[in-house]
DNA sequence: CAAACTACGTCAGCCTTGTTGACATTGTAA
DNA sequence: TTACAATGTCAACAAGGCTGACGTAGTTTG
């Protein structure tokens, strides 16, 4: 790492006006990633906290309740307020845990899916766009930097589990 | 789109799997992205609006109201709720313009450059560590990628004014 | 088996930060 | 002078965080 780019230019990448830039290019592009979905959930009586929960829900289906209070770091009166509008309007079910009865594992019903389709059908047309006009070279950048940037439990959370692994 | 697998390296990178991730990144990031300056924030009263105006303030001093409430994306009401405790607390000070006088030009105090310092101290060591862990080319493809995320406007906006201009 | 722990749900109350709508004040511009 | 612009402010509301306390099943352990 740090490798010099051209001749010595090699840290100038550190400076405390590139950094900066770095935050504010983090700050705006953060809007844009949540503009697209947030116009859809507009007026369904959902926001941002139920996208999140039905994202992670379909990302790993039959996923437990305290699986998905690890991976959105809320605590679990805020996630319940989210799951109870998702079960009442039947876009999530739980299902009693197989080997585990306490567990309620997770799924989108067909209405769920959905929903989730055209939100992340919305979000993928942005990252979509801005891919292609990076290119893939910049696209392998942009995943290392965030990476490093996570806290190291949510990178594991970011490169986890699929189904769970107790 | 998914059209041809490997013979280029071409599209591999916007397979839906790659985009999911991508968006996971995003997320996680995020996080991360806020979680030094949070940490500070909390038990002083202040959350992260505040920082949000502290930090753009900052970075273009004399900075009139209505620019930074066409740089946050927030309306009035809720900017002047935070601006109220800055000017209160002695941070923030606003001066009346000079060519107009209804204006209110923003400027940090001393005091409120100290906190702006220790906050961008602590989200800067952390992009530090990411931007050195990745390397200077990862996080040229970083920048990229983000800024094609970005809304049009909001590119203005970053890629925008140090002072202002009519 | 009984006791302790775990997974989950829920009630109640609080905070921050966003929103609308209405209205006032002070300047500037036509 | 009249219209518009920049700002502040009051009031009410909503989303989505938080803490603390308590209840109920089901599992594990001594």
């Amino acid at each position: 790492m740090a490798d010099n780019a051209s001749g010595s230019d090699s840290l100038l990448f550190l400076t405390d006006d590139q950094l900066r830039k770095g935050i504010e290019a983090m700050f705006f592009a953060y809007r844009g990633f949540t503009a697209d979905p947030d116009r859809i959930l507009e007026g369904l009586d959902y926001g941002r906290a139920h996208h999140r929960a039905i994202h992670f829900i379909h990302r790993a289906p039959g996923m437990t309740v305290s699986s998905l209070l690890g991976i959105l770091g809320v605590t679990k009166q805020s996630l319940n307020r989210v799951l109870r509008t998702l079960f009442d309007d039947g876009l999530v079910e739980a299902r009693v845990g197989k080997t585990d009865k306490r567990e309620r594992r997770l799924h989108l019903t067909d209405k769920g899916a959905s929903l989730e389709r055209a939100l992340s059908d919305a979000q993928r047309a942005r990252m979509r766009a801005a891919y292609r006009a990076a290119g893939p070279q910049a696209v392998q950048g942009f995943r290392t930097v965030l990476e490093a940037m996570m806290d190291p439990e949510m990178r594991r959370q970011y490169q986890g589990l699929r189904e769970d692994s107790p």
